[in-house]
RNA sequence: GGUCACAUAGCUCAGCGGUAGAGCAUUGCGUUCACAUCGCAAGGGCCAUAGGUUCGAUCCCUAUUGUGACCACCA
């Protein structure tokens, strides 16, 4: 007996223990040899997942459902990211919050405590993608820092180290002060802020009366300045091209240059080069080989290179107290407000001091050519089409990628260095130390004390490697023969830098192929405003929250009929409703199924077979074409598409139209009939699950087990069967259409629900006389007579739909003025129809160029025109 | 400054070279034994603006306006 309700709880519990063997042994063999292997994006440990991470967990499990079904071998390899920084920094404010500093308990205690909160952190991702009912085996659950991916990412530097690829070089990087350690560009976020522009006169040597004024922003690295560019082609300062100036505060001399890099358009037209704090400065200062001179420590805070006074101050504190300085010296000539772009590092929000320093470099410009060719001959394939042009614009104008943290939680970078600067990059410690040996020629006892380098990679380098590397590489194991490449990447735009574009680069350097063939980049999942979620917002969706007030069949379904590509996607509590109500409408059609005997199974009628139910033959067709469409968009990723099909199919196919007919059906047939209507009922409705499956595997499931159904959806085949042999049903259609027509008469004149109604049809065939029942049901109607020709002056509400004639008798009590206003609008609405086609069909060149289109406007136009003429020529 | 999206019903959004659809909201009717987490029906749109291509444009092209995102930009 099935419940009132859905009980999703008790069925999410049982389904995810009863799939979940299968669930690991279809990923090692199905019924076709043929495999289907999503990398599912690792989360990063740094919480738990959000409404976002729930929305691509489900498209990936629809995809993954839906091929395993169909026989192939389906791997969705499940995984989680250390995210190096992100989690440091939880941890790091863990142990500030019981009073501990991180940086005094030590290396090797710290990631011992990271360590832990892995633990728990993964723990409850895993909990969180198995309650959402991913199908996924754990068993294979990796993380970027086990010993495995380790491995890969200790292999795959050496060797692009050994390859030359990766570089150690000086150079300025975004230096994030807080946190002591470069960050790359794409960590970087530039936000607009109210700031001053400070006009400063820099004197002329020789002759301080003669000055240059210089327009800044940052007069606190002033004590860093190697010289003042102006425009070659600046008229005004022509002359001071080639003379010194000297550095107010000190007695520092500079020159002034000219370079193109300098706008005379832009403050004063002179500026400041400090190429040691300044990405632009340096550039600069390379072409004209100036000094570096960095006066700011790892904190920024003013170092030893400038005048006592200003040592040790930070970045505010300095500014203010140079500006008291310039001021008091007569150096200040003005300050301006401006609108100018400020540097922060997305995960910590310190603000970003460009800073020199020695990094750790991949030089990606050789990998990306690769890349972008396999993008342009169609190897991957983007879904959306239009995010290539921003993976084209990206690795066409790549940077070298700056592969170093000064951190502590990630892969420690495998070289080793002597006192004197030599380098050795190894597997490990005995490895460098054999390269030493042989280098210096010594035995391995007398060669030099090797440091390793205590910067980590950055955590995206691990993440490049994530589709090979978790399937075993660099071994050349049988799940990278087998899996690899796999099939398809879901996951947002905005780490289609960060990561998508790595991978790429990677996988053709390491194993000559791409990592995947398709790369779904789907929507962004906002609240209910439109307002991106996030913390400080405090609108995050816990997606476990609405799983636990209205299933997770009903999230999942809400959020795969939203997968609309190219647009982010808005949603609230509310939104889970349509999904709720799904379900439940789901529910209430199998308890129907239930009351009326439709369960048992029977085998004779399960092959369908000769229909004598005309009902029978038109669920029949209208379940092939459903099947048919729902196949279609799961392979064009239309999973917007797909849900609405269900939608569709369940609701105003199946309940409306066929439920209701059937009842009529039931009512009035022989057993023999009512036998097949049970068995169509129940096989269409199987079918429905079958195809539903991927999406609401709960409900499905459940049901499935419910209707006496051996084994589990989870593996069980769409049927390819008799059902695909199934007949237009055109006349079916027609009556159908004649149903609603009579429906909405009824509700138009204002007749009451309740009112009896007679219907007299002129026909042509014996059709609707054999199938009155369901056809009455359907129209609401009390009684329905057929004739051969509408009787003169038959009071009562005439109606023409092609060929046929209609008359719905009404009481007496009628509002004939409405009635006559409603046959009015009738005519009004075929009489519109007849124009708009005789236009279209008056137009030679259409009949030319689509003679096929234009032949059906013309039958359309026959059919309207009669109708037309027919009620035109009744009197109401 | 550059690039890419988007502009359709009150709201959120589909769609398509042959003058438009859904969900929610609104209005009317209705609890006939699957379903009030409901059913039936109705109202509601110059498809941003201006040109162009075409026999025909909401759809393709160009421009404009507006919105959003990304990249660049610390003088």
């Amino acid at each position: 007996m099935l419940e009132k309700n859905f009980d999703f709880k008790t069925a999410e519990a049982d389904v995810v223990k009863r799939s979940k063997e299968i669930i690991a042994a279809t990923a090692v063999k199905n019924r076709k040899s043929q495999t289907f292997t999503i990398t599912l994006p690792p989360p990063n440990v740094t919480g738990s997942l959000h409404l976002g991470h729930a929305f691509t967990s489900t498209l990936q499990d629809v995809l993954l459902r839906y091929h395993r079904q169909h026989g192939d071998v389906t791997l969705g390899q499940p995984g989680l990211d250390h995210a190096g920084i992100a989690t440091q920094i939880i941890v790091a404010n863990q142990l500030s919050d019981q009073g501990v500093n991180w940086q005094e308990i030590g290396r090797e205690t710290f990631i011992k405590k990271v360590w832990e909160w892995k633990e728990k952190s993964g723990g409850c991702i895993v909990h969180q993608l198995i309650r959402m009912g991913m199908s996924i085996d754990l068993d294979r659950l990796r993380f970027t820092m086990d010993e495995k991916s380790s491995r890969a990412v200790l292999h795959a530097f050496t060797q692009l180290y050994n390859d030359g690829l990766i570089f150690r070089a000086k150079r300025i990087v975004n230096w994030d002060p807080a946190l002591k350690t470069a960050v790359s560009d794409l960590e970087v976020t530039n936000r607009q802020e109210k700031g001053t522009l400070w006009y400063i006169h820099y004197p002329l040597e020789g002759d301080e009366h003669q000055f240059l004024t210089v327009a800044t922003t940052r007069p606190e690295t002033l004590f860093g300045d190697q010289a003042v560019a102006v425009h070659p082609d600046d008229e005004r300062y022509r002359q001071w091209v080639g003379r010194n100036v000297r550095l107010p505060l000190t007695r520092r001399i500079i020159p002034v240059i000219a370079d193109e890099y300098s706008d005379p358009e832009k403050g004063s037209g002179v500026v400041k080069i400090t190429p040691a704090h300044d990405f632009n400065d340096f550039e600069v200062g390379q072409r004209h080989s100036l000094e570096v001179l960095s006066v700011m420590d790892e904190s920024a805070r003013l170092n030893e290179w400038v005048p006592a006074e200003f040592r040790g101050l930070s970045v505010t504190e300095a500014r203010k107290k140079v500006l008291a300085a310039l001021e008091q010296q007569g150096f200040l000539e003005k300050a301006e407000a401006i609108q100018h772009a400020v540097p922060y590092n997305d995960r910590s929000g310190s603000v970003i001091e460009p800073r020199v320093t020695d990094q750790w470099f991949l030089d990606v410009k050789k990998l990306a050519p690769r890349a972008i060719q396999a993008v342009k001959d169609g190897e991957v394939q983007f879904v959306p089409d239009a995010w290539k042009h921003t993976y084209f614009d990206w690795l066409e104008n790549v940077q070298p990628w700056c592969l170093s943290r000064q951190i502590w939680w990630g892969h420690q970078i495998p070289v080793w260095h002597t006192a004197n600067g030599k380098m050795f990059c190894a597997m490990n410690e005995d490895e460098a130390i054999a390269q030493a040996a042989e280098y210096f020629g010594v035995d391995r006892d007398r060669v030099p004390a090797l440091t390793r380098d205590p910067d980590v990679l950055d955590t995206w380098f691990s993440s490049s490697l994530w589709p090979f590397s978790t399937l075993g590489w660099p071994e050349a194991t049988a799940d990278l023969r087998t899996y690899f490449p796999t099939d398809v990447l879901v996951t947002g735009f905005d780490i289609i830098f960060f990561w998508v574009s790595r991978m790429i680069m990677m996988s053709l350097y390491f194993t000559n192929s791409v990592p995947f063939r398709k790369v779904y980049i789907n929507p962004l999942v906002r609240d209910e405003k439109g307002q991106k979620m996030s913390k400080s917002k405090g609108n995050v969706i816990d997606p476990l929250f609405l799983a636990d007030e209205y299933g997770v069949d009903a999230l999942r379904f809400t959020l795969t009929q939203m997968a609309i590509p190219g647009r982010d996607i808005r949603v609230g509590a509310s939104s889970v409703e349509i999904g709720r109500n799904f379900m439940t409408k789901i529910w209430n059609a199998a308890k129907f199924l239930e009351r009326n005997q439709c369960l048992e199974l029977r085998e004779e009628e399960k092959t369908g077979g000769e229909l004598s139910f005309a009902l029978n033959r038109w669920i029949v067709a209208q379940a092939v074409a459903f099947k048919k469409k729902a196949k279609q968009d799961l392979e064009d990723m239309r999973f917007d598409f797909f849900a609405q099909g269900l939608y569709r199919f369940m609701k105003e196919i199946y309940c409306d139209v066929y439920i209701e007919g059937m009842k009529a059906g039931l009512a009035n047939a022989s057993p023999n009939v009512a036998a097949e209507i049970r068995g169509v009922a129940r096989g269409v409705f199987l079918e429905f699950l079958k195809v539903a499956h991927p999406v609401i595997p709960f409900i499905t499931e459940t049901l499935w087990t419910q209707f006496g159904c051996s084994g589990m959806l989870l593996t069980e085949p769409w049927c390819e069967g008799p059902l695909e042999a199934a007949d237009p049903a055109e006349k079916e259609d027609f009556y159908i259409s004649v149903t609603e027509e009579v429906r909405s008469l009824r509700g138009l004149v204002g007749l009451s629900a309740t009112e009896k109604l007679h219907l007299v049809a002129a026909v042509p065939d014996s059709f609707l006389g054999e199938n009155r029942e369901w056809f009455a049901a359907l129209a609401r109607l009390d009684s329905v007579e057929c004739v051969k020709a509408l009787p003169k002056n038959l009071s009562g509400l005439y109606f023409a739909k092609g060929s046929c004639e209609f008359c719905l008798k009404y009481p007496q009590e009628l509002d004939l003025q409405k009635a006559k206003e409603v046959f009015a609008k009738k005519i009004q609405e075929r009489e519109n129809e007849v124009q708009r086609l005789k236009a279209k069909l008056s137009n030679e060149a259409y009949k030319k160029a689509k003679p096929e289109e234009w032949a059906k406007d013309a039958a359309a136009f026959e059919q309207k025109k009669e109708e037309l003429q027919r009620m035109e020529a009744v009197r109401l």
